[in-house]
DNA sequence: GCTCATTTGTTCGTATGTATC
DNA sequence: TGATACATACGAACAAATGAG
């Protein structure tokens, strides 16, 4: 048990409350990977022997994480780490519907090709790594119905992503990337970054679409990062608009 | 003080725990409007003789509303209601940066007018009012350093809003539109949804945004709700994104 | 500037109920 | 069935912030 520590690293002298100690202490164990997602943490009874603390304390330290997402109990089996704590909802990038009332539409992904490039600037900027690393890229296309609506190339790290590309391809079509990410790479999606705009396709985006280099469409650039606002995956994407729009919910 | 009730009201032998049957009451006068936003609700004491229950459910109760951000503590004042519940980040509609680690700009808002306009569809439709109901549409032009970002054209149902038009339009330059509505007619914002596209501007917009109609814009519509999931406000924004782009966060 | 009543924040602990395996 | 683990409810004591006087 990895918590199990000496009780004097809780102190109710301390300026912060002695329950938000042991969350952090938690916390930590979770963003070093010590505890990985899918893990029991120790129970009420086992922190409140180590620490020497109250069940109360306990509890409130546990439900906070709770709360942020960090960990979910379950009665009668225990208390464990979550994994990917970003709404499952908006980590569903594309939602394609044509109006408020109308049927969210299905995607499936189509991977294009994956290759190792060199760095290049704003990418390596944004991933926090210097210049002169390379980077993996992805290609992908999501389908609606058949149809093209969306042309995605991300760009990952070779440092975090060893032998990603010896990643079966078929894997990327049947799960999200995130979910494959955490799988492989035990890399959790916390939080993510998008800026939205509008301009016209490129040569590339305009054939992978199927749509004339005249016709607007949405441009996304997306930063997705793990623990301690570690960047990961930085991705530029077009998506068609004509009828369908992109939804988003707050 | 509307939360006196008999105490009969909470029952230990109910399905779902007494906390939650607190939290519920309290959370229906606030739907329901007899505890308005800033109101002070009875204090935990008070809460406590009223319905003879301990003050750790009472806590409970309260501390569950806060996390779902009905409610605000002040330690040493009292415990008061929120209004507007959604994320004061997300409020801020329009967020223009030009890259993930560059600055954000300041939006200044520019009234273009407001009047009486009869009910269409799909607008009623969507603010699920019959489709011979009047609205009021809006018209802003928001800026960046004094050069036009957004124009958007907001559609509200008069029969919410009497009076609305005669508001004194130096009001909308000063506050967000979700402020003046909380303040004036006690409509707090709870959620709103989106949807995202890309298109060229219609000739009103390209002018209002002061760019050629080859030049596509970002175009967004956007729904609000207040309580109950009921929706107050249909809102059409073109915003240019040209270097700047639209920025979200999740 | 100080005191005091009020109100929330933190910590303690016990007893019992419920879900899991 | 029993052991384990979390959920609910109870309540006491003290700390810290607020505002009135």
């Amino acid at each position: 048990m990895s918590q199990i520590r000496h009780s004097a690293k809780l102190r109710a002298s301390a300026p912060v409350p002695i329950y938000y100690q042991l969350q952090e202490l938690i916390l930590k164990d979770i963003e070093n990977g010590i505890l990985l997602p899918g893990a029991m943490i120790p129970t009420e009874q086992q922190l409140v022997r180590s620490y020497g603390v109250s069940i109360g304390t306990v509890k409130k330290a546990i439900l906070n994480l709770v709360h942020q997402g960090y960990l979910y109990r379950i009665q009668g089996k225990g208390t464990f780490v979550t994994g990917t704590t970003l709404r499952r909802e908006s980590l569903r990038y594309y939602r394609l519907l044509d109006n408020f009332d109308g049927q969210e539409c299905n995607l499936s992904v189509k991977p294009i090709g994956i290759r190792k490039v060199p760095g290049f600037v704003p990418a390596n900027r944004f991933l926090e790594i210097r210049a002169d690393q390379p980077l993996f890229e992805l290609k992908r296309v999501f389908l609606m119905d058949e149809t093209p609506a969306v042309f995605s190339i991300s760009y990952l790290p070779q440092s975090l992503f060893k032998k990603l590309s010896d990643y079966p391809s078929v894997e990327f079509e049947k799960k999200p990337l995130y979910a494959a990410i955490e799988e492989k790479y035990g890399i959790p999606t916390i939080r993510n970054r998008e800026l939205i705009g509008a301009c016209l396709p490129d040569t590339e985006a305009a054939r992978a679409l199927g749509v004339p280099k005249s016709q607007p469409v949405l441009y996304l650039e997306m930063l997705a990062f793990t623990y301690r606002n570690r960047p990961y995956e930085y991705r530029r994407a077009y998506c068609i608009t004509n009828a369908k729009k992109v939804f988003r919910e707050y």
